[in-house]
DNA sequence: TTGTACGCGTTATCAT
DNA sequence: ATGATAACGCGTACAA
């Protein structure tokens, strides 16, 4: 049997009020006698606070949800690990759920953690996926993270997508002259990718049309190897860096000689980008940043309607640098 | 304010005894008419059992612990989410603590997620750390994965360290005819790479060094970009993953040919090696397979010793295949 | 079927 | 000020 509150308070000699106020520094006072014997008590029996029992009470319990999708994508891994720092960095626990196509429906997350007692959730949903309603009828305060279903209130805490799609695209084509840039996109259009593309449409000729894949690595490799070679555009930005990996593959299988036949820029900048052969050129996303904000705006209250912002890492792949150069342009956060 | 079970009691015109008897299935049974009642009660309040008042009574809470090294690495980053999904699949829910140099150490999560009454704990313990003794002292059962300090006791399960670098070594001198081959190795001995490392020196001869970096890609990449080229060895294991990714990265920077100078083969083989340049050979570990047994382990009390056994994936970089091929020789996973 | 004691920590309330 | 007592939160399971 755990030792309890009980247990301290009998062999320090006092009350349950008083070991509750020790452990608590409050609401009330305590004496430095008691308080020495208080703490003397719990370490010789060992005694640890029971946060379930704590959170009945409170009705407050110091977790945090999160919901992710269970993706081997390092971008969500990434994003999913930078949400359990910021939420651990709080003193809070995190909750962590990945309902996916094999397990769970997004529903059942929830509900699974809103029974929990959390005290907010931070959502990263599977783009295009909706919600049901009864999601926003909670008390439990949401934040989402990345991409927000339509209709889904609460704040939102985007990626960079329309400014790093612009960074990415005038420096293909004003530091390296491109005229033609293609864009490898997602299977649908819906949330950040779908941003992201609309963004190239906007910048490129009119009836131009994207390259489309899964978000795989292989995915995108599988498609890009079969592709006849006219197809391809002299410089391509890559959606995800999954897909631009994927692509990269493909080139060595294929070989197509990246950058000189082939440049390439990809979007998330996560942290295997720096290794690849060559290495990926990328607009980074702040992902840390992004989520110390979402974890903020749950936790302060903070409504930060502030969009983070990219930055281009340029490296081998858009032609900047040789083989194993890597620079930031000053100013290239600024579009 | 929530909605409780009392609330619902009183709404089906019933006992909170029926109500909670409806939501478990038992331990009694309930009329139709009873039940009908509860449910229709629920529904339209909306109710929701509370998880913390039901771990507080019942003394076991649906919760998992989950401690893994808060790392950049794919490897434990797959590992964490493959336990996550094991423990999704039985119905429990993850509690996810990554312990790291910025944050937490390893006692203070531990602290923090035993007393939230979790029913159990999967610990993946950074390499040569040891534990503090009241760890094992703890009446929750804890089992390791991938890694068990010394002294340490509990259920463990470990990757494959030994019988991987056998069908590594065996693999580069027998079907490629390598008479030296190196080892790429992490900055010290301790753990699944020290076990490595030592089968390596077991295999090849004495007095023979590995070289030796950090663990991650750029890390090795820069190690690797200074040695010097006599230094060498035509083939190399790594020892993990990131190591060999960036060795790749090094030898694309310094113009040595994978395969045709430099064999190399790694030892985790995760999902990110069908795809780079050019594609890495792995002993694949069975994650998912480690991650299910350490959660049966705990649930079932399963008290599983047989090991895990890799599997060699053979792809460009061992020089088995052109680029864009993959195979699994027949029986490659016994030795 | 129903009533209710129980699990454990928090805090309002009463006592000193 | 400081200490002690007991009600409370909510679901569970035994006694009635």
């Amino acid at each position: 049997m755990a030792v309890t509150i009980i247990d301290v308070a009998k062999r320090a000699g006092t009350s349950t009020a008083v070991v509750s106020y020790v452990f608590n520094d409050g609401p009330r006072g305590v004496s430095d006698d008691a308080r020495r014997r208080v703490l003397a008590a719990a370490a010789e029996l060992g005694y640890r606070p029971n946060r379930i029992a704590r959170a009945l009470r409170a009705s407050h319990s110091g977790f945090i949800g999160v919901i992710s999708p269970d993706s081997s994508n390092p971008y969500f891994a990434q994003l999913d690990r930078a949400l359990i720092a910021a939420i651990g960095a709080r003193g809070a626990t995190p909750l962590i759920s990945h309902p996916g196509p094999a397990g769970m429906t997004d529903e059942q997350a929830l509900r699974s953690l809103l029974g929990a007692q959390i005290d907010g959730l931070v959502m990263v949903p599977w783009e295009g996926r909706t919600l049901e309603a009864d999601l926003t009828q909670s008390s439990t305060p949401i934040v989402f993270a990345h991409h927000r279903p339509d209709g889904a209130r609460g704040p939102f805490v985007p990626a960079d997508d329309e400014h790093a799609v612009e960074l990415a695209f005038r420096h293909l084509r004003e530091q390296h002259g491109h005229e033609r840039i293609g864009f490898w996109a997602g299977p649908d259009d819906r949330g950040p990718a779908g941003r992201r593309l609309e963004t190239w449409r906007s910048l490129t000729a009119e009836g131009d049309e994207p390259h489309r894949s899964g978000y795989s690595r292989a995915a995108a490799r599988d498609v890009m190897v079969g592709l006849d070679r006219s197809a391809l555009e002299p410089a391509i930005i890559a959606a995800t860096d999954e897909q631009a990996i994927g692509l990269l593959a493909a080139a060595h299988i294929r070989g197509i000689r990246v950058p000189d036949e082939l440049a390439i820029v990809s979007l998330d900048g996560t942290s295997g980008t720096d290794c690849t052969v060559p290495a990926l050129s990328v607009v980074r996303q702040p992902v840390e940043e992004m989520a110390e904000r979402a974890v903020a705006a749950l936790i302060d209250g903070t409504v930060d309607r502030v969009e983070t912002r990219g930055s281009l890492v340029t490296r081998e792949s858009c032609g900047c640098t040789p083989a194993g150069g890597e620079t930031t342009p000053a100013g290239a956060a600024s579009v």
